[in-house]
DNA sequence: CGCTTTTGACCAGCGC
DNA sequence: GCGCTGGTCAAAAGCG
């Protein structure tokens, strides 16, 4: 049915994000890559595994991340606190294996990992050359190294005309709960059982009309405490559940593009 | 009754 | 061209 509202602490880990960067370099990229926070507004991460230490503030991402958190929705995540979620990686993609970046430990790019189409610069998310972050082709290989790019963007076809590239970006958590609450409300359309994964891929679109932002949800195969997330689209409206409702919109409640 | 989920069928892209 | 695979459709079933 309907998602299923899943937090534990809140704490996102910059190291994993942005490497060896410094803080506020990393806000400033952000800033200029005109990037927000794409994730679940219920979604708050506890200290990844990744590289943040204890004496480490990890807070680059965590700003917008509490903004867009209203105290409903905390209280409401607390009196179910049967999720452990945890962040782990967070995006690598064929383009950044291709210009010789590493990607096996916490080298991640993170205004391409959460950017948005208003900045000039270029975004490989909104030209569609990122690639899709599931297709078993790859992940196989991609797995062993803890990232999950991947090669395949299928293109739509509209009534046969043009086909369009839908900007994408895909992360993954440990959760125990498949579809993790982001505020916007999904109808499954279809489910899959993808080649050598035990677990299949389901398949959802927003429930807004004249929204087309679909999104897939999977758990890892070597994993299946993992749960690999990949939104598609932009969303034409604000999230649609009883808090946002009761709120009115603004650019941090309007993460998903 | 309306909305969501399930699930088999169908279609398109890709590699060989 | 053919087979494989992932993505989508749509009818049926489920649920509140």
């Amino acid at each position: 049915m309907m998602s299923t509202t899943t937090t534990s602490q809140t704490m996102v880990n910059n190291q994993s994000l942005f490497g060896e960067q410094d803080h506020h370099d990393n806000e400033n990229m952000a800033t200029e890559m005109g990037f927000l926070p794409l994730l679940p507004t219920n979604m708050i991460f506890p200290t990844s595994p990744l590289g943040c230490n204890q004496q480490q503030p990890c807070y680059s991402l965590l700003k917008p991340f509490s903004s867009i958190l209203s105290p409903n929705s905390l209280a409401s995540d607390q009196a179910d606190s049967t999720s452990n979620l945890t962040a782990e990686t967070l995006l690598a993609t064929d383009a950044q294996q291709k210009s010789g970046l590493d990607l096996t430990s916490t080298t991640f790019l993170g205004p391409q990992f959460l950017s948005l189409n208003r900045s000039t610069i270029s975004n490989p998310w909104a030209t569609g050359e990122v690639p899709d972050c599931f297709s078993s082709k790859r992940n196989v290989v991609d797995n062993h190294h803890h990232h999950v790019g991947v090669p395949t963007i299928k293109m739509k076809k509209i009534k046969g005309r043009r086909k369009v590239r839908e900007p994408r970006f895909c992360f993954k958590t440990m959760s125990d709960v498949d579809v993790l609450d982001d505020g916007y409300k999904w109808r499954k359309y279809g489910q899959k059982v993808v080649k050598n994964t035990q677990h299949p891929r389901s398949y959802y679109r927003c429930t807004q009309d004249n929204c087309r932002v679909k999104k897939r949800v999977e758990r890892l195969a070597e994993d299946p405490r993992m749960v690999i997330t990949t939104y598609e689209g932009r969303h034409a409206h604000t999230p649609s559940n009883d808090v946002e409702d009761s709120q009115p919109p603004s650019q941090l409640t309007n993460f998903f593009w």
